[in-house]
Order: structure tokens, then C-alpha cells, then sequence
DNA sequence: TTATTAAAGGATAAATATTATTTTTTATAT
DNA sequence: ATATAAAAAATAATATTTATCCTTTAATAA
């Protein structure tokens, strides 16, 4: 059980509860949507607004606390902000999971082939997720 | 100008004349939003409902005969099928690119480390166009 | 051609999703 | 403890997307 109280204020963001609690959830699922989170959290905070999730999610993604996923033929997924990584997304049960992939090689090419300055990737691999296989 | 009356058929779509217009408008800029294209056709049938635009787009879809590409931060833009390819996405101007990757090599490696079915691949690569670094 | 019919378009309502506003509460610094 | 700027809650307002209903039309077959 990590403490974000430090990390959030090093992202200009004040440590409350609410957001100490979306840390949380953030980093016990990995990946989330806005709905799931709400649903999370409204189990933590009866009373809490949806408002406050929209607002708390596009601040934090502002200050670099979190990232937003964009998955095809889905909705997008928040997750803590790591070292650059990318995804795998199951077409079957939606699941999210992390894989280290370098792609510097691929930078590269494209750098020498074509005039346009990459600063960031988002490689995103579709399919079917081992559990899914199975069933 | 490309005739698309037989290609709409192919995928099980009415050749209406919006249709037409629409395949017409993602040939000649190739990556449209849905509102940039509600303007576009708004020029062309002045009474067009918005609506329209969301039932072919959402049909065209389902029918394999346009693809949808999430870029991050920013909305969607929708593009004709065609071969498999990945993405430049400006920054600055939002203009989106086509750029052909061979990701095999990625494919394989993944396929063997892990037990995950890769069925597609999506790969946006943001950054700053030639014509954006100039200004 | 003309007639038939299922599908598509237009108008608009409804449903979702997201953002803005106002008031109350609270985290943080003094 | 106090002051204050920021955040939360409640809710209104927008924005986005989908559904409905009626009219028009593309496709097909007399
Ligand atoms: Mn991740
Ligand atoms: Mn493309
Ligand atoms: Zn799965
Ligand atoms: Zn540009």
C-alpha cells in the first residue's frame, strides 16, 4: 500500500482523500476507465460527484500524474504515469496489460527517412489475452 | 475522382449520394474528424443532419469500409480501408500522416515471450510535421 | 419503365458524456 | 489556530452520440 501523499504534491496536486483513493485504485488495476473508477470509488465516497472524477482525471493528466490510453473499439483507460511502455488490449474480456517493447530502432528509420520529429509513441497490439484463450 | 458506387456495394452500403460524398472527402484528405467532415458535407447538402453523418460513419465502420484511428490527445479521424499501416500525428497541427512500418519483428517477439494472440496492431507516433517545425 | 420494398435521409428527441458554476468544505502554509 | 487558495459536492449547462418517426430513395424485379 503505496503512499502518494508525497508524489501527488510533487505533481502540484493536493493530497486528498479522494485523490490518495484514486491512486490507489490506480495502481491496484493498472489500467481503469472513468466509469469503473467511478464505480470504485463511489464504494469509497457514497457522496462523491462524477464531476470530481472528470475534474481529478484531467487535472492529473495535466500535471503529468497519470496517462490516458486510447483503445480501439473501446474506452480509454487511465493509468499512473510509468516509463514509456505499450499494450496489450484482449478484444474479448477489454483487459489492459503492459509490455516493454524498444522501439528505437523503428525512431530511427522513420527519423532518417522522413523529416517529422517523433517525441513521443503509443503502440497499442490488439488480440485475445491468454485467459480468453483458454475459455 | 474515384467512382466508389461499386466499392460501397461490396460492403453491403446503398451508393446514396451523402455516401458517395463522404467516400469522396476521405480520399481527397485522408484522415477526417466527424466534425470537420460534418462541414465538408454541409457545403455539399446544405440540409444534411449531423445524424447522417454519425449513422454512415458508424455503418461504414461495422462494414469494414473505413477505419477509425484514435490519436492521443485529440479526436478521432476516420480514413478508407486499406493495407495495415501506422500513424504520424503533428502536435501542433493536428494533421495526421500515413507512414508504413513493418512491426513483424515486434509481432514475433511478443508471440513468443508471451501467450497473447496479436490480431492487429495500432501505432501513432506523435510529434512535430516538416511543415510545423518550419513556422 | 413502373412498381415494390427495404434501407437511408432529415428532423428532432432522447440518452450519454463531459464541462461549468456555485456554494461548502478542506489541505496547506503561516 | 488562522487564513486562503484549492478541491469537493451539487447541480446546471454543453457537447457528443444515439434513437425515433416520418419521408424519400436506391436497388430489384416485374
Ligand atoms: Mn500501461
Ligand atoms: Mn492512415
Ligand atoms: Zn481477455
Ligand atoms: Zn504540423
Amino acid at each position: 500500500m503505496i503512499n502518494y501523499t508525497n508524489i501527488l504534491r510533487e505533481h502540484n496536486l493536493k493530497a486528498t482523500p479522494q485523490r490518495l483513493a484514486i491512486a490507489d485504485e490506480l495502481y491496484k488495476k493498472g489500467h481503469i476507465s472513468i466509469e469503473s473508477l467511478y464505480e470504485l470509488m463511489v464504494n469509497k465516497f457514497s457522496s462523491i460527484s462524477l464531476a470530481t472524477i472528470y475534474k481529478n482525471i484531467n487535472l492529473m493528466l495535466e500535471n503529468s500524474f497519470i496517462q490516458e490510453i486510447k483503445i480501439p473499439y473501446s474506452k480509454s483507460v487511465y493509468e499512473l504515469t510509468q516509463a514509456p511502455h505499450s499494450h496489450l488490449a484482449c478484444e474479448k474480456c477489454f483487459a489492459v496489460e503492459d509490455i516493454t517493447i524498444d522501439l528505437n530502432s523503428i525512431i530511427d528509420i522513420i527519423t532518417k527517412e522522413s523529416s517529422f520529429k517523433i517525441t513521443s509513441t503509443n503502440l497499442v497490439l490488439s488480440g485475445i489475452c491468454e485467459n480468453c484463450q483458454l475459455g
